[in-house]
DNA sequence: CGGTATAATGATAGCGCTATCATTACGTAA
DNA sequence: TTACGTAATGATAGCGCTATCATTATACCG
């Protein structure tokens, strides 16, 4: 491997001169430059990043925290890396996927998602004491950290809006069995329309299922039996929508025309099931860009922090009726 | 931040007598690894993993390359990343995506995916001025690369043998019409198993399609039209084979009762339409963590070449009728 | 032409760690 | 006790680059 002395030495200059002409071209002769690049191009030179870093405390890699809990294979995951996979290489940063904390701090700074509550401190305090800055996918109020969230409350809240102004009456939630932070919220979407719409939310069952295809196939099952009279079924995922449809075809039923089903996340899985379910989209790409920029600014000096809540878009497609037409 | 120094100046010892405390505390007398100790705990001592990796070079990072022409959202990707996550953490090892090669080589190794035949050239002469070991999901002839692929000529030649006995004999299939690497092979796949039954490929039609929904839906649409005597169909993805049920479904007809479909990938799609889709599965999982592997055991001094094929396993579900029982 | 401002280049000193070799301390055996 | 092997520690010199400040070349002006 050639480092800068030899270019140097090849060139008739200083090492110093040869890495001005890497970094800041403009710094140089023409003349001066033109020879440098002719010993670059010659000796094909590779520049050591480690090198560069080391002496520029500046490495170029971002760190995606995505907690060991969470599967890499989840859709929601891979948007929200795509997202920001988009925003680094245009600024000429890599990023890492990192699973755990550990001792490193291989990074210039930190996005992270799927953490919940108490963790957020946990890796505040981590990437605080490696002087790096984080951002976050989810919702905090440590002022010195920025964060980017769906607001998973308007969202439950539209789509269940959706069901009632197509006189849907006898609504049923379909919801995740795990604390994630936005299960709540979606819970609360839900009841929060209802209520607008003048309906007491204790009459609309909350089922509680796993978030996988199967989870929301029992629980559909379950409303089938335990609630025949339901019309409309919002799921908190799509998955569990597809699930939910399973067990709907499965009685010999059909959406929508007995069952209108809406789901929650729209990252694809809503294109693959007949008929396409109504959801409404988590921009979850757009939301990995927009943290990757906040972070770069961060990285540049920025000081105003950024705290937002992005509000999901309804997606219609078939699978809701309307009633009494 | 903390350096050696200043913990070695506070527990009275040398800065190498605090980095061997880190690296190597067998080398280090108890008593004083206890001092050493304390004061990193004091301290609060953080590593400077650039400083480190500078002086040992070794950072403890792989590169996994992805074209940035493929789509990260792909299930694809994201399961071969997961798997070669599982491994790399493991061995604390972080991995890094990159989806363009430019002047960096940030890491100790290189996994890539997805590359055209005359890509594999490229990306190997630049790992090669850069020093680091390269392994391959796909396959190439070149000495020097670990290789491990899926055998899609096998898996291919498997599914379609199923729809033969289940007494097809009218099969169609729908290929992608991109020149992946893949697609030749389990086109070939297809003709080896009519062939091997007596029968004339070029009696079976092979329909190019676009990979998404849309291509398998018009793909299927187009044999619906002008091969009606079809029975049996292969789609040479899953994709494809959701957007094919979807035809069949609308012309009213029915899976598999009128057409029995076969897809490839299990990749989760599969899972998600029905009926769920009979398909050979990709152990893409399994293959991220195979390659890891195999460039870990290159870091440590491995010298023996890893070239394998994986023969795709069936996973027969409930889009296959048998004919003629 | 001399003086001053500016452009261009260079010398030096690290960045924070580890590899290498040298040294010292210690234990054991003759 | 001395000699010697081993364990434990240390001094030093980088790894390959950039930041900083110093110096030298060039341009411009009256």
């Amino acid at each position: 491997m050639m480092r800068l002395e030899d270019v140097a030495k090849l060139a008739g200059v200083s090492t110093i001169t040869v890495s001005r002409v890497i970094n800041s071209p403009e710094l140089v002769k023409p003349a001066t430059r033109e020879k440098v690049e002719h010993a670059l191009a010659e000796l094909n030179y590779v520049q050591n990043p480690v090198a560069r870093a080391l002496a520029s405390n500046r490495i170029g890699i971002i760190a995606v925290y995505i907690p060991a809990s969470i599967d890499l294979t989840n859709p929601f995951v891979m948007h929200f890396v795509a997202g920001i996979s988009e925003v680094l290489s245009r600024h000429v940063y890599s990023f890492l996927i990192r699973r755990e904390l550990n001792t490193e701090h291989l990074c210039d700074g930190y996005i992270a998602t799927g953490l919940l509550k108490d963790e957020v401190g946990v890796l505040y305090q981590y990437t605080k004491e490696r002087s790096r800055p984080l951002v976050l996918f989810g919702h905090t109020d440590h002022p010195d950290i920025d964060c980017i969230d769906v607001d998973n409350v308007a969202g439950a809240r539209k789509i269940t809006q959706l069901l009632l102004e197509n006189g849907h009456r006898a609504i049923a939630m379909i919801n995740v069995d795990e604390d994630k932070d936005y299960t709540a919220d979606r819970a609360l979407g839900f009841t929060r329309a209802l209520e607008t719409a003048g309906i007491d939310p204790a009459g609309c069952p909350q089922i509680s299922a796993q978030n996988n295809v199967d989870g929301g196939y029992l629980a559909m099952k379950r409303i089938l039996m335990e609630h025949p009279g339901c019309t409309g079924v919002f799921c908190a995922t799509d998955t569990l929508a597809i699930g939910a449809a399973n067990a709907v075809v499965k009685a010999g039923k059909k959406i929508p025309a007995d069952v209108s089903l809406v789901g929650f996340d729209g990252l694809g899985h809503d294109l693959l099931v007949r008929p396409n379910v109504t959801t409404v989209h988590q921009p979850v790409y757009e939301i990995g860009m927009r943290l990757a920029e906040t972070l770069i600014a961060r990285l540049n000096g920025e000081k105003k922090r950024v705290k937002a809540l992005v509000e999901p878009d309804l997606i219609e497609r078939e699978s809701v009726l309307r009633l009494g037409a």
